[in-house]
DNA sequence: AAGACGAAAGTGGTTGA
DNA sequence: TCAACAACTTTCGTCTT
C-alpha cells in the first residue's frame, strides 16, 4: 500500500487524515486524495505512525455492501469552508462539482455492482465475511480505474474469488463461473489483473480446503473425510502436491480414502464434484499409491467385504 | 454393461530468451 | 513476441469387475 505524500493538485505537503471518514485531504487545496481507505494488511495494525493509537482503522463502524457505506465524501461541509480564506471559495466551489460528479459516477457502479456481488455470493451460500472482503476489494478496484475495460460483472466475479482464497474458503473457477455466468478464463484473468494491480496477496490455495466440500457433496462419512486429510499431509511432505491443480489432489486423496474405508465413488463421480476429470484423479491416485504404499489398506477393506 | 486404466493428441497459461 | 513447457483435458481403445 502506498500513501500519497504530496497532494497531486497543489504539490502541498499540509494533508489531513479525516479518521471519520477515512479520507485524506490536503489541506491546502481541498482535494480528497485518497478515499475510503483499505488496508490489506490480515492483523489490523497501527493505522499510521504519526499518532500510534491503538487498533485504529477509519473510525465509524461501516459496511462495504452498502454502496455509499453512508461515507459519501462531501466537499464542502460548513465547518470545512471556514477553514479556508474567502479568496479560495471560487476554487473550493469547483471541487466541489467536480468531486460530486465523480463520486455519483462511482456511486452508481457500486449500487449496481454490488447487487451483483451479492446475488452471486448468496448463491454460492459465502460467508458474510468474504461478501464483505469482495466488496472491499471491487471498491477499491472502482477507485483506482481498474474497471475500465473490463465488464463490471467480471470484476465482481474476480473480486470475490480473490476473497474466497484470502478466507480460505476456496470455490473452484467453474463455480464462480457457473454462479455469475462470466467465463472462467475472463474471471482468471481480472482476479490475476485486480490482485496484482492492488498488491494483494494470495496464499496459495489448500487443497485440504477443498476436502470438506467435496467430502460433503459426495456423502462421504467423517472418518473417511479425515482421512483423506491426513493422506494429504502425506502426500505433501512427499512433494506430490506442489504445481498440481489442489483440486486434483483433493480429489485423489478423497477418492483413496473412500475406497480404504469401504465408501466407494466412481471416479467419475469424484470428478464431477471437484471438477476435473478422471483422467487427472487417476494420475494423482497413482502417484499416492507409488509413493505412500496405501495398497495394503486398500486390500485390507477388500478383505473384509468377502 | 459399467467402471477403471492408459496412450495420444489438444488446450490454455506460464516462463524465459 | 515467440517458442518451449508443464499441467490438465478430451477422446478413445482395452482390460477388469
Amino acid at each position: 500500500m502506498h500513501y500519497v505524500k504530496k497532494c497531486p493538485e497543489c504539490a502541498g505537503i499540509n494533508l489531513f487524515l479525516n479518521r471519520e471518514k477515512g479520507e485524506v485531504i490536503c489541506k491546502d487545496c481541498g482535494l480528497v486524495i485518497e478515499d475510503k481507505m483499505v488496508e490489506f494488511d490480515q492483523e489490523w495494525g497501527e493505522f499510521d505512525s504519526e499518532t500510534g493509537e491503538k487498533k485504529g482503522r477509519t473510525g465509524a463502524p461501516m459496511t462495504y455492501t452498502q454502496y455509499d457505506q453512508g461515507l459519501g465524501t462531501e466537499v464542502g461541509q460548513k465547518a470545512d469552508l471556514y477553514s479556508f480564506g474567502a479568496k479560495d471559495r471560487n476554487k473550493f466551489f469547483r471541487l466541489r462539482k467536480w468531486q460530486y460528479r465523480i463520486s455519483t459516477a462511482i456511486e452508481r457502479n457500486l449500487k449496481l455492482a454490488l447487487a451483483e456481488l451479492k446475488r452471486v455470493s448468496s448463491y454460492l451460500k459465502l460467508p458474510k465475511s468474504v461478501e464483505e472482503e469482495a466488496a472491499r476489494i471491487y471498491t477499491l478496484a472502482v477507485q483506482r480505474g481498474l474497471v475500465r475495460g473490463r465488464s463490471m460483472e467480471s470484476v465482481v466475479a474476480g473480486a470475490l474469488y480473490a476473497s474466497c482464497r484470502r478466507h480460505e474458503v476456496p470455490r473452484t473457477l467453474d463455480e464462480l463461473s457457473e454462479a455469475s455466468g462470466i467465463e472462467k478464463k475472463e474471471i482468471g484473468r481480472t482476479y490475476r489483473f485486480i490482485t496484482r494491480e492492488l498488491g494483494i496477496s494470495i496464499l496459495p490455495s489448500n487443497p485440504a480446503d477443498y476436502i470438506a466440500r467435496f467430502a460433503s457433496s459426495l456423502k462421504l462419512s467423517a472418518e473417511t473425510q479425515s482421512k483423506a486429510v491426513e493422506i494429504l499431509e502425506k502426500a505433501q511432505k512427499a512433494e506430490l502436491t506442489s504445481g498440481r491443480g489442489p483440486t486434483g489432489i483433493a480429489a485423489a486423496s478423497l477418492y483413496v480414502s473412500a475406497l480404504i474405508h469401504g465408501e466407494k465413488r466412481t471416479q467419475r463421480e469424484v470428478a464431477d464434484v471437484a471438477g476435473v476429470t478422471e483422467v487427472t484423479i487417476r494420475n494423482r491416485y497413482k502417484e499416492l499409491l507409488d509413493e505412500l504404499s496405501l495398497e495394503k489398506e486398500i486390500r485390507k477393506t477388500k478383505k473384509k467385504k468377502k
